[in-house]
RNA sequence: GCGGGCGUAGCUCAGGGGUAGAGCGUCAGCUUCCCAAGCUGAAUGUCGUGGGUUCGAAUCCCAUCGCCCGCUCCA
């Protein structure tokens, strides 16, 4: 087999996003309308990857869990369940999740620097000269602010510095917030004035309204991250299912997010679906199990096919952590569309104290407090209130109480689809039936991932090669996902297979009528050999399980 | 949100004011006992969408939507 073309090479991205669409994976949204940024669909074949992808995450979570031993790398055994929430939650939810603070902003742009910065960010001082009036705008901290204004106003008034005199500040330091005349701004990265646009809503969050009756106090908003639906249910879950501390909350689905600037096929999207896990356990462990669930979702990855040098697990450095965390790692991805060198995030794995129990239960936290306290409004009072509900755990045997600390896998179902579908695609050579080498496009899924497990071939469309082939697909059908195909030459429908990651192409020849066998090809290798036609599930399921 | 590039058949693209082309793919048939481009035949597009200029627009102009790249934003 020649060298592969790997991911970051040519124009390796459009490939696969023409191999999707041609072959059914992914098509745009509402195309026929023109097409909806940030939306795609899965087609028959992509729904069907992404399915997998996400029965083997929810197989490794939850059904397949072992409850009662101690897995490897493990402190102790620990019990697994699963949850399905709801997409629209009360709107207190976010305000206490932090969502509703990080997700909705008020911005500017500067139509000179082409910049945008955060309202409430800009701030500055009056100043004149030369009798003219202007507010010399800066993003700086608090003692360098005046330095940076000074700086700025001397120029924009073209003054040398023996003239320094002639600035006459008017005034304190204000928030860009409290200026009304736009017009005379001096925006942060600007040389002349009212460059800035009027101050525009950026709502990362969708909103919508409940009921018929639109006003503020219906507003409601879609989630942007299943997360919080587990947090909310940790006092039910506790409550019905028996299970003790340590245990995992496991949850797939949609979450939406109002992105500035969707790119990069299915990568970054506004509608898109996660694979959410927040493990609980005692404070005194914590840190174990973070380290537990980092490798084993690392290895996750792995053992579904990306074990190459395009996935890594990057640790957070100290100083990126919140002071409540013990560590946080993002597992990522070389992707094709992304500059040589560079990962995108497929997940994120994150020791995450007791924040966010306290926070839906006393009220939202200041997550730069140290220890965490209740962020206070103006009034004094707590910023946003929480439930009010006691979301502590009473340990049965040891009679402890405490609040328990959360270790948070959150990883994309789409980016990991599309991560599989980038590390599957490959394009190497094969001889024709003249010995001539021809490219050979192949997607060489894990067979638990692949969309089709097998395909169905007579080697020719005659004495009686069809009959048979017709009922061994029928047979396998009962197992698996099949695909039955007599059309055209054998190695053309080898070659269709190929390029739609189908495993095992099983062949029906004039051998098969006289001695009862048939051919098993491996996509890889292509290779093939005789079987009897009952070892094919056999083949095919062991696959799958490695 | 800003700047640049691009939208013609399922895919890759050619054409550049006078009523739409190629290759591949698809489909049907033939041939074929194992790795796509053998043979014969067929289908397919209001040239992204809307508007304007013109006797006439795929072609020129404007707007809009989408894709790609760079900024910005975002985890």
């Amino acid at each position: 087999m020649a060298a592969a073309e790997s991911p970051g090479e040519g124009r390796m991205m459009e490939k696969i996003v023409s191999l999707c669409r041609r072959r059914g994976f992914l098509f745009q949204s509402s195309e026929i309308y023109g097409g909806m940024n940030g939306c795609w669909d899965y087609g028959p074949l992509g729904v069907e990857l992404k399915r997998n992808v996400k029965d083997a995450w929810w197989r490794d979570m939850i059904s397949a869990h072992d409850d009662i031993s101690v897995l490897a790398g493990a402190p102790a055994a620990f019990e697994m369940v699963g949850l399905d929430s709801t997409i629209l939650m009360h709107p207190q939810v976010w305000k206490c999740s932090g969502h509703y603070d990080l997700f909705h902003d008020m911005m500017v742009d500067c139509r000179e620097s082409k910049k945008r910065y955060r309202f409430d960010q800009i701030r500055g001082r009056w100043v004149e000269a030369k009798g003219r009036r202007a507010f010399v705008a800066v993003i700086a901290d608090a003692d360098a602010e005046q330095e940076v204004a000074h700086a700025r106003a001397m120029k924009f008034f073209n003054l040398r510095g023996k003239d320094a005199d002639k600035l006459v500040w008017d005034g304190e330091f204000i928030s860009l917030e409290d200026v009304g005349e736009v017009e005379e701004v001096l925006a942060p990265d600007a040389k002349t004035l009212g460059s800035l646009t009027e101050p525009r809503e950026f709502n990362l969050m969708f909103q919508t309204n409940i009921g018929a009756v639109v006003d503020v106090e219906s507003t409601a908003f879609l989630r942007p991250e299943t997360a919080q639906g587990i947090f909310c249910n940790f006092k039910n879950v506790v409550d019905s299912s028996r299970v003790q501390i340590p245990f995992g909350i496991a949850q797939i689905g949609k979450s939406f997010r109002n992105e500035i600037t969707p790119r990069n096929f299915t990568f970054r999207v506004r509608e898109f679906e996660q694979m959410e896990m927040e493990f609980f356990c005692h404070p005194s462990q914590s840190s174990e199990w973070y380290r537990f669930w980092r490798d084993r979702r690392m290895a996750w990855y792995q053992a579904h096919g990306l074990s190459g040098e395009h996935l890594i697990m990057r640790e957070h450095a100290e100083d990126e952590l919140s002071h409540y965390s013990t560590g946080t790692a993002d597992i990522e991805y070389a992707f094709p569309f992304l500059p040589p060198g560079s990962f995108g995030e497929l997940e994120g794995i994150a020791h995450r104290g007791d924040f966010d129990l306290r926070s839906h239960s006393e009220g939202k936290l200041d997550p730069n407090s140290n220890p965490l306290v209740v962020e206070l409004g103006e009034n004094g009072k707590p910023k946003y209130k929480g439930s009010g509900k006691d979301l502590s755990y009473r340990d049965p045997v040891s009679n402890e109480r405490f609040i328990p600390h959360v270790i948070e896998p959150a990883a994309g179902a789409d980016r990991a689809a599309l991560a599989f579908l980038c590390e599957a695609y490959c394009e190497d050579e094969a001889p024709d039936d003249s010995g001539k080498l021809q490219s050979r496009t192949v997607l060489r899924f894990h067979p638990r991932l692949a969309p089709t497990k097998v395909a169905v071939l007579p080697l020719v469309k005659k004495d009686g090669m069809p009959e048979y082939a017709q009922g061994l697909y029928r047979e396998l059908k009962k197992e698996f996902p099949v695909f039955y195909d007599e059309k055209s030459a054998v190695g053309r429908r080898y070659r269709r297979q190929d390029e739609i990651g189908t495993p095992f192409c099983v062949t029906i020849d004039g051998e098969t009528l006289s001695d009862g066998t048939v051919t098993i090809r491996d996509r890889d290798t292509m290779e093939q050999r005789r079987v009897k036609p009952d070892e094919v599930v056999e083949i095919v399921r062991r696959a799958m399980r490695t």
